[in-house]
DNA sequence: GATTTAAATGGACGATTGTCCATTTTGTGA
DNA sequence: TCACAAAATGGACAATCGTCCATTTAAATC
């Protein structure tokens, strides 16, 4: 009646998948083996056939459920914020570049995902960073700011500021991954500000990042 | 005399290198094994001890071989064009979103690697993307403009511009890995001067991606 | 052309991979 | 408490992994 059973299914279930996250994100991708993940998993070795049918199945899953904590992240936070366009965009660049989400185990699994992307249509289907929910927050939010600059393509201009917008973000995460411990959080913020003060003038002007010069 | 022993050899070594790349760009790291590798080179199984000493070494030197060529490709184009900040900032742009180095195998093969890094201090060493001479040609273009524009901190801006349009690029080979064919690259080209016009108007103004709105 | 020797071959080897199922364990309902 | 069934176990299995070396091939030297 208490569904002891069921739930602790589903704990095991969650553990590979969570003992795949930690071995990619330690190991890497290609000595994520399932010796590693049950002994991780502290399971046994059939479980990984058993709940999912395959060593395969059980990475996609895992892939999916890590994009699945990145995008939680972020629209978490987009509650927490005010309604303009610019609180929207400094609060998802401010969220995309901070410690909770942008830390050295996201970022390992991320791009370990990545490197097999192009071959596991699976994996594929989860390693934009930038999907089209995010892309249209962000997108949304610039088009209320380049409307009220009264430009003369204001959805043109949104569409390119998000794509660009992103694109840097993007970047941040490579330099991150690349060099973690000089990676400069403020830094980064205030370089992506810096370019959007450079579009915006009259929205980014006292906004987002320490503007130390 | 004709020192044809020594061209054979090297001939195979690079056969093998080649190999390497050709396997990580079309089936993934994890299934570019010595069989595959030997496959392709079309040569013998003892040939990766031989001349490599083992399969990681080889990898290794694939990632650095892959790096190179690269930044050879970029450097070239920097050859040929004029000595202005914004002329050369131009070429690395073009040159780096053009076909000639943003294609499908390269992009393959780069975020292979990339997923690689943190796990192999040898691959990361070559995954950098821009590294410390690419990011002084840049930094040097940007100074000279923004000493032209007379601002407050020239270096400070130059810093700040080379940090985050060589953050974009990076971003924009992601969307590419991603979309290899919805990818547009006028569109990126023309959304990274749109922000470099936003931030030096008088050096931008006319230049770069096709201005089309 | 004979000799020397560097280069290349290809299979043997033990270790490790992922799959799968006969068996055991354990929660659930009678 | 017992019988049932769902869940979990752990080892057998063939396949594949990367390494390494005894042997063969062929270029270089005499």
């Amino acid at each position: 009646m208490t569904g002891r059973r069921q739930e602790i299914r589903e704990r095991n279930r969650l553990s590979l998948i969570e003992a795949v996250l930690d071995s990619v994100a330690e190991k890497g991708i290609s000595e994520t083996s399932v010796s590693e993940i049950i002994q991780r998993a502290n399971l046994s070795r059939g479980m990984i056939h058993l709940h999912f049918g395959g060593k395969d199945n059980l990475v996609d899953e895992a892939a999916r459920y890590s994009s699945e904590q990145y995008y939680n992240g972020i629209y978490d936070l987009l509650e927490a914020t005010g309604q303009t366009g610019q609180e929207h965009i400094e609060m998802i660049v401010r969220g995309d570049l901070s410690e909770t989400i942008l830390n050295k185990k996201n970022v390992s699994i991320w791009y370990a995902f990545r490197g097999e992307a192009r071959n596991r249509a699976a994996i594929a289907a989860f390693s934009d960073t930038r999907d089209a929910k995010l892309r249209n927050l962000v997108f949304n939010a610039f088009a209320r700011i380049a409307k009220e600059t009264g430009t003369e393509h204001p959805n043109q201009v949104a569409r390119d500021a998000t794509h660009g917008t992103l694109a840097m973000l993007e970047g941040m995460w490579t330099d991150y991954l690349l060099h973690p411990d000089s990676f400069d959080r403020d830094e980064a913020m205030r370089i992506v500000f810096r370019f959007l003060r450079a579009m915006f003038p009259k929205h980014f002007d006292l906004n987002g990042a320490v503007l130390s010069e």
